[in-house]
DNA sequence: CCCGCAGTTTGATCTGGGTCAAACCCGGGC
DNA sequence: GCCCGGGTTTGACCCAGATCAAACTGCGGG
């Protein structure tokens, strides 16, 4: 049963087809044969619509497939047992989603569209199956949870070490960073998360989050203007985020 | 070229076989047939001694192979450009250690020994190969990747969210259970790791989880004597964890 | 046995960022 | 057009934990 908000989309309809998209080199293998190619689009079961605010999977929901992000934009959250709630990443298009249910074949955390978005359903057993047929799509899968560990030593690092100014400056860089090799702009972006959600992926409260901002606007690194962003000075950006002092 | 102090024992003599291990349950699949078994012996093509405070591997280096920890303690840490040094976890006999390296084919992280271990060296290209013959296993690795990324969420919530006590009791939580499933006593144990070890874990410094483990004991929920620890009072420890106010 | 040193404990003080509170901004609905 | 409510900014104050400093503990080596 899909979650609240989500429909599915017929497959046949569509004519899904991984070969012809355009976000491939992102969350496809690079090399394949044109056979293999053809193989790997059969991952793809689906597609489905997700309205901003609604969640494509929730903690404890049985875990059946991955999710490629076509389009959107999406934060995943744990809670604990008491209220808290911790933002663990923001995902963008050509992103791979769902991950953390492997384990126990159940989703470890919630994903909520923080725009409408798009995406496709792959099915993990059929992942596994033809990972098995073609080298390269295991190795790619691997890399990809690989990948997922890294990233979250990095937030680790910010979490354990960095100042508020430096978090968010890290933070800035590497949504820069992703949304360029994306096709946009190096200097422009629209925020899709709010001040809070910001604070609780970087372990401050949202006032801090707003200081930072005031504070790098103030010293002529960025413009803000509520949700958009210009970056105005990256490599004053990089300077904060290397910054020796770390006082944690 | 194996790191410092690390000295590789030949194979054929020692006779590695995992299907005698008494860690195979935790980290082989359950539940092959002895032939399976077998053929999964050869995922390990060597064991390797690594002294006390010798690295295992370091940022940098090619990725060539898992490791599987048959005995000793393992701190796995990562270096940011500046001198910050941040732990990213601390691993004990049975768990794997080197999947960060997948992504990029190099070491992400580096792994220092805490006491002198001995741990299974297993090519990756070997597991790949394997994988691809033996469903159970190919399963597995993908459970053992997704488990790394579930435990990084519940250090972000520490991190992003919790007070100096609470992430030191949820700490001590988890080590505990952790050896408990090893066989360990449930109400003590040796820490192998200094205080600043812990800190740069919590993200802490070493005075203030000093103390906290002195909060601990003056509270009688626990005993400590230097590195020597004795729980007296867990259901403290988990009401520490779970106290709502959460100040970050 | 003593020394040296790494690791730990404890105290005193400082401060970054949390907390509380008020005002503001802006888009959507009527 | 106006109102309403969620999101944001800014200010004033406070506290958990960082920083600085000093003393203690226990172990390995000569």
């Amino acid at each position: 049963m899909p979650s609240d908000c989500s429909r599915p989309i017929d497959a046949q309809a569509i004519k899904v087809a991984c070969s012809n998209c355009n976000l491939r080199e992102l969350c496809m293998p690079v090399g394949l044969s044109p056979q293999e190619l053809e193989r790997v689009d059969g991952v793809v079961a689906a597609r489905i619509k997700v309205k901003r605010g609604a969640r494509l999977f929730r903690a404890g929901e049985p875990f059946k497939a991955l999710f490629a992000i076509r389009t959107g934009f999406f934060k995943t959250c744990v809670a604990a047992a008491d209220g808290r709630d911790q933002v663990t990443g923001f995902q963008m298009a050509g992103e791979i989603i769902g991950l953390d249910g492997i384990v126990s074949d159940r989703h470890a955390c919630d994903a909520v569209a923080l725009e409408d978005a798009e995406v496709c359903v792959m099915p993990f057993d059929r992942i596994g199956e033809l990972a098995r047929e073609v080298g390269a799509l295991q190795h790619h899968v691997h890399r990809i949870m690989s990948r997922e560990i890294v990233r979250e030593h990095g937030v680790m690092l910010l979490l354990g070490g960095m100042r508020a100014d430096e978090r968010l400056a890290a933070f800035l860089l590497n949504l820069m960073q992703r949304l360029h090799a994306r096709g946009f702009s190096r200097s422009e972006l629209v925020l899709r998360m709010t001040r809070e959600e910001i604070g609780s992926y970087l372990g401050l409260k949202l006032e801090t989050v707003s200081r930072a901002f005031s504070k790098f606007a103030g010293d002529g690194v960025i413009e803000v203007r509520q949700r958009q962003l210009r970056i105005i000075d990256p490599a004053a950006l990089h300077r904060i985020v290397d910054q020796q002092p770390g006082h944690r």
